[in-house]
DNA sequence: CGAATGATATACT
DNA sequence: GTATATCATTCGA
């Protein structure tokens, strides 16, 4: 097991970053609980000449400032009046890249993460859609800037079996308004994803 | 399909 | 300061 450390999200370019966190383990400590999900997937946000990023052209504000500190740090804010959208800082400062993190498979906790979710269903379906993995994992916006390298969220390489060849880029959801940005293969995911994985064996008690 | 829901950015006075 | 449009979405009919 490792933690990503800063070296990892300060690189200089999103894309790679954005493909290497599918099948790395999100966790957060919070109220004394820990809960976990493997992330499978992602959608990167290149920096000022993206126009889907809300960095796009240098915007600079008090919900992007976060945006241009430098890699593993948090980036949460509020979509649509309901929604907590959790996203990753990478690059070095000054350089404002993203990476949405839209999907997760729960890897420890899941207990919780239904309770926070209000479901009773008792499977392993992933967490599919960027504002359920925050409220299962218990991210509100109000943690954004959070360090990744802290005791409270951070990311994990658990080295699980997720074959790389499996990994597809496709355009990213709900960025109409980007124009030719919006066709950019910034969107990351794994193959097949319902019926590739043995999922189960993914919880922590295979891996402990 | 459409409603829910509120912070944020931007363009004004 | 005030007004208004716009959301990196989800849920239920």
């Amino acid at each position: 097991m490792t933690v990503l450390t800063p070296d990892f999200y300060r690189r200089e370019k999103v894309l790679p970053i954005a493909r290497e966190l599918i099948g790395k383990v999100l966790y957060t400590h919070i109220g004394n609980r820990i809960t976990a999900g493997v992330i499978t997937e992602t959608e990167a946000y290149a920096g000022i000449m993206d126009r889907a990023s809300h960095a796009y052209g240098g915007r600079l504000t008090g919900r992007t400032s976060v945006m241009y500190e430098p890699g593993g740090i948090a980036y949460i804010y509020l979509c649509y009046g309901i929604h907590s959208l959790f996203n990753v800082v990478t690059g070095p400062a000054g350089i404002p890249h993203a990476v949405l993190i839209r999907s997760v498979v729960p890897f420890e906790g899941l207990a919780l993460m239904q309770k926070r979710r209000n479901t009773q269903k008792q499977n392993l379906h992933p967490f599919t859609g960027p504002a359920k993995v925050a409220q299962a994992l218990g991210l509100h916006y109000r943690m954004t800037g959070e360090n990744l390298s802290g005791n409270r969220v951070w990311i994990e390489d658990r080295n699980l079996p997720i074959p790389h060849s499996l990994i597809r880029s496709t355009p990213r959801i709900g960025v109409d308004y980007a124009g030719s940005d919006a066709l950019l293969p910034y969107r990351f995911m794994i193959e097949n994803i319902d019926t590739f994985t043995p999922w189960k064996s993914f919880t922590s008690d295979f891996y402990p």
